[in-house]
DNA sequence: ATTCCCTTTGTTATCGTTAACTTTCAAACC
DNA sequence: GGTTTGAAAGTTAACGATAACAAAGGGAAT
């Protein structure tokens, strides 16, 4: 591949020139500017991004740490942020650790070696102490979405996931309906704790009880939402309602509950929690919490960007207000 | 960040010693290597990859380039594709074109400049004989998975999808189905060709005519899917039956066609094809071909990587074999 | 005692950029 | 006419690794 030096070569001037035209640097004649163009053109020159992060101490790319990049939670969210990403010129490198430390371990020291100006972390759980120690120790910048506990030296974006909780509870309360169950995530995962705070709040708002039978701790899995709804379905006083940690857990709710013959949502309401494009065509078309997918990955990709420009204000935490959106698996409660 | 110079100076050897300790690439004393060591670590050293790669000029990353990284199936490939690129010590930048040719050849650029070693290519719909051009000029090696004509310089990996659309029609005709329709991908992306030929050739094997009428050719989308399966329930004599070129266009069928009061599968019989993980929990549970997603992503990077390692034999397509499984979105026909 | 060889480690050029520091040259000024 | 000034472009030292080449030193052979 042609190097500058050909370039140069090949228009009569040095590399310095080459280099400031390319990058518009210092004012060079438009006559030179033309030369150096057109030699560029003609070798299909282009410049070495990994030459050049050498010279600058900038790679202008992301590392970004998923637990797994196929739930399609995940899915949409690495997908806004990578689009956001390449717009503003830099580049994402994925990396998935399926909820294994040791691979987490390996991911930073990997994106710390690429020399990435900075790091987006998706709901791993790796111990965030551990994430801060590195962030702190390496200077790389690093903004944890969705989960984990607020941290030194990490900026975290997350949507409210307390509101969220309350008001998809309330929505079910106002439909008459009084046994409501939660199918709850990992409750060391922050979001999930929040999510059945929200749900707890609103049933006692409503003077409802909180019946620990009701409430099954899973893990944002579909087989853990098969589970559990298997589990509620069997209590001696089902619920009428379940109010789901996440969309994928509801479906899969969902999925058995009708093959137990129950009809959604006529005899079992259900809400769901992300809005993953896919609730919108499900079976019956999920009623579900938007959590504003792209806009929390762009927030979260520009918030890094800017500490990776050298902000150095203290860490913040940012939550954005989901809203629910009705669809047909929930519906008035009829005794 | 601390570079080799320092780890020299403080182990009191020179720098080709350290790199020489910590890439095992020549005899060094015991001793000295314990200093070194010890030295790297006292200064949590890490070797900068972008140095290294400026040097050795080889970037030890590959870029992936699809049209859309939130749809399931692509989500599962990318997911399996990183995943065994990591076990083999590559990295992956993530490219999202959303079918639009301009974003795909500014990442062709992109990823030219950041020096990837290679490029997986997901059913985008660039024009393929731009992707060979390039594959030949830049000599950067590329394989396409799923989708694109056979063209020079690009290896292939796809799974044998007029196998899958005769399997799955020939599962429907031994139901006893015999008005059969089809939702098709896009007929210029070869898998969707193929499989709506599988789809005809089952057919033909059983007598059965091809009706235009029931075949759709549609997007891989849930609109699409939705769109087309509304078409096909209007019709004066509906089918009894459909098998449809993909699981998200399946589930959006489903979804619609129960709104419209249609008992899946007792009134309609639906299969899909990619076998994504949540099909197992749709509901009903998806009747679907296997793709094999992490087969095919895997050997893709396979390919990959012994054309990188400089593999000159021509260009090969692979075919990998699908196979039905059969869930609950099919039954037998009742008239 | 000189030579040779082998083991172990050091010196240095290089990869392709960027940018600080020079240089060149012509016009303008006194 | 010589100095100043400023515009335009050139020289070169990094950046942090790798690896080809070189060297030092000790033991064995002559």
């Amino acid at each position: 591949m042609a190097a500058i030096l050909d370039v140069a070569k090949l228009a009569g001037v040095s590399k310095s020139t080459v280099s400031h035209v390319l990058n518009n640097t210092r004012f060079v004649s438009s006559e030179t500017q033309r030369k150096v163009k057109e030699a560029a053109e003609a070798l299909h020159y282009q410049p070495s991004v990994v030459a050049r992060s050498l010279k600058v101490k900038t790679t202008k790319s992301l590392g970004m740490i998923v637990t797994s990049t196929d739930n399609p939670f995940y899915a949409e969210i690495i997908s806004a942020a990578q689009k956001y990403c390449h717009e503003i010129g830099y580049d994402l490198i994925l990396c998935n650790t399926e909820k294994n430390p040791i691979k987490t371990k390996s991911y930073i020291q990997v994106l710390s070696q690429r020399q990435v100006d900075g790091i987006l972390v998706l709901c791993t759980t790796y111990d965030d102490v551990t994430f801060s120690t590195i962030a702190g120790q390496k200077k790389l910048p690093m903004v944890v979405l969705d989960s984990g506990p607020t941290v030194k030296y990490i900026d975290k974006i997350q949507d409210h996931s307390y509101r969220g909780g309350l008001i998809a509870t309330e929505h079910l309360i106002n439909l008459g309906h009084t046994r409501i169950a939660h199918i709850g995530g990992p409750e060391n995962k922050l979001p999930a704790k929040q999510r059945f705070d929200g749900y707890c709040q609103a049933l006692r708002d409503a003077s409802l009880p909180i019946n620990r039978d009701l409430v099954i701790e899973s893990d944002l899995e579909c087989e853990g939402g098969a589970a559990a709804i298997k589990k509620l379905l069997s209590l001696r006083e089902p619920p009428s309602a379940v109010f789901v940690a996440n969309d994928v857990m509801a479906m899969a709710a969902i999925s058995v509950a009708s093959q137990m013959g129950l009809r959604i949502p006529e005899d079992l309401s259900i809400v769901g929690y992300d809005n993953i494009s896919l609730s919108e065509y499900f079976n019956p078309p999920l009623t579900t919490v938007n959590q504003h997918i792209s806009e929390l990955a762009e927030l979260a990709v520009k918030t890094l960007i800017k500490r990776i420009l050298g902000s150095s204000e203290t860490e913040t935490v940012v939550m954005i207000e989901p809203n629910l959106v009705v669809r047909q698996s929930t519906c008035e409660f009829k005794a």
